[in-house]
DNA sequence: CATGAATGAGATTTCATTCAT
DNA sequence: TATGAATGAAATCTCATTCAT
């Protein structure tokens, strides 16, 4: 009933978010009990509360994180990347999909989970969401502008370069016969391809 | 209690499938209740058991009919196809956005629900869709052969393009700037592209 | 599982709404649990849900007959009286005494578990309980007009006899020392002699 | 920093009992919860258990108290009173009608959450009642014998009595039309009526 | 074919309370 | 004295499903 010897709070918040995320992760939202998550974390159902405000905060704290993480980390990769727009487009593209092989629960959550998200939350997410593709945008355009790509509609080709980067996730195995780099740069030389950028002294 | 004249039983079947698929579309597979599928419908909830074996056999007959429909339609139109591979590429691309376009829901349902199919269901959906995958790696490794196309990892390339074309239901409003034939012309170029095939003085 | 031969469901709806106003009285209405009433009622809590909307549902549901059924039941004694007002006021009395009495449940419920109404329906019921005191007031003000009362205040002074009235449920007991009829007797005396009206000659 | 120790918590605990008091009265015991106690009062739930032994403790001691203040008060108001059974039922119901008005919350709890109260406590509260009304029994056998009053039975009266006074709380609104005073004035007329007792030259 | 009624299981969340710190 | 964390129990209510009618 009191507090267990040993027991602390910050590592039991911890413990609910990884678990929380394996969770939704496997079995979606919607089919994730409290029990089951309590169970998994080692603490009964009510203690859960000690910790998150509710299930769907815990899930839109989740997603929030995510975002803001990939949104930093993905400014911070411009940041450091030349200036010209073919360099810029594969850092961008090296950067995402290392980043997005190397949290995969993560990104199935905030994508395919989105829809469980309720309006004050919802909104949010979707703006940050909205920023990034924005990043991906202005860099099409960019290339537009220099004579690099040739691309009739830089939010259609944005949207089609994410849809085919984040679908990495999906069949990636840590396992598997290609690492993550290797994934990376097929995908940046399909990318750059797509645009229209002939690489190196192809064309 | 009894049947109300005039109703007719394959009529209710096919709106309950009508209906299911919109709901589990909209809301999700596990946030669907029958109740309200059955309220959808007109129906009482105990009455839908008259037309389904079970929610979850729903949800599988309602993707498996869009992946036989889907597998039957992409073969049919690369018969009609002319020989060489960037032509049955092109094809593939073209018939597949158009056909994903005009089947929002299924195709949400088909990719996102999948997870919600148990055992028995989940690995029949799977093979078709390995079928399915099967047919654009033959293409592309067709391609490759031809000296058409510079792929560095067919499966990995079908997997991109298939995240790419598919992603088009996520963003794609009927009611919005570009028709299906636009979205699916623009993916076309971009497909053949990533594949390293330069269209127009180089064919 | 399916239906249990002889069940009826217009019984379990009365069952259910006994003993949901004898626990309502004997226990309150946020202490009764719905695992309690199902238990009384000799189902399941999950199948309560066939028969009552909500805990809420049923709490305005007693209320609000009672109080419907009391407002009809006083017109009627009230059209039954004769047109003086000490004649119809101890014909309030002896009603109002009698039914309350025979009503202690109700009674309880219906005064001491207001609060725990929410706004759609409580204001139906104050609305309900205002017509009531309005009956009396106007009687009183009836008395004073013929002279037979001397009442400083008639809207405190109704609430002053219907405080006294109703208080009789809190200590009458069927098997006691007097019947309804007596402690009616007793209360009309007492009633009629605060409004100043001396009975018979003066005595 | 320089508090005096023990001030702090004495003013605490002062705190609890007059957010539980407001609070009990407002929602009522059962619906009160200690959380919504807690930060009324500033602090946490748990900190409450060093200023009371038990939410039901907390009920106890706050109806105790008042029926104590309320019998030492009354006992006061008619020691002082002249020795007649008339004049002595006035100063009671003066007494008692402006000692209630001037403590709503506590009639309210006192004579509503009684229920709530469990065994123990239950019957020192109840012998404390009896006590009360035990004061106004004796005083209308006073009147009897003194051939003031004309009352069948003074138990019935005594309870009739005690329901229209403490009713008063029900309606009573400080900053309405009339006093406390002239409330107290109105019931104790009607009072001695209804004991058959003919105030002023009536006699 | 449709339905009312019933149900076991479980949903998320709150309850009063405890106890080590 | 105050509190963060934990807890057993229970809260109301929904779930998919069944079956006699």
């Amino acid at each position: 009933m009191g507090r267990i010897a040993g027991s602390d709070g910050a590592r039991t918040a911890a413990a609910i978010r990884r678990a929380g995320l394996r969770l939704i992760h496997r079995r979606g939202y919607e089919a994730m009990g409290l029990r089951e998550l309590a169970a998994e974390v080692g603490i009964r159902p009510a203690s859960l509360y000690n910790h998150i405000g509710s299930k769907q905060e815990l899930l839109f704290d989740l997603i929030h994180e995510h975002m803001a993480a990939l949104l930093a980390s993905a400014t911070a990769a411009l940041e450091e990347a030349p200036p010209r727009a073919p360099a810029r487009l594969r850092a961008f593209v090296l950067h995402h999909v290392a980043y997005h092989l190397g949290r995969k629960a993560e990104v199935f959550v905030a994508n395919f989970e989105l829809r469980a998200l309720e309006p004050p939350g919802y909104e949010r997410i979707v703006a940050q969401r909205r920023a990034y593709e924005a990043m991906l945008v202005a860099l099409l355009e960019q290339g537009v502008e220099e004579g690099a790509f040739r691309i009739p509609d830089s939010r259609v080709a944005a949207y089609a370069i994410l849809a085919m980067l984040t679908g990495t996730c999906t069949w990636y195995r840590p396992d598997g016969r290609l690492s993550r780099a290797q994934v990376a740069a097929i995908h940046a030389a399909m990318v750059l391809r797509s645009c229209g950028y002939a690489e190196g002294g192809e064309e």
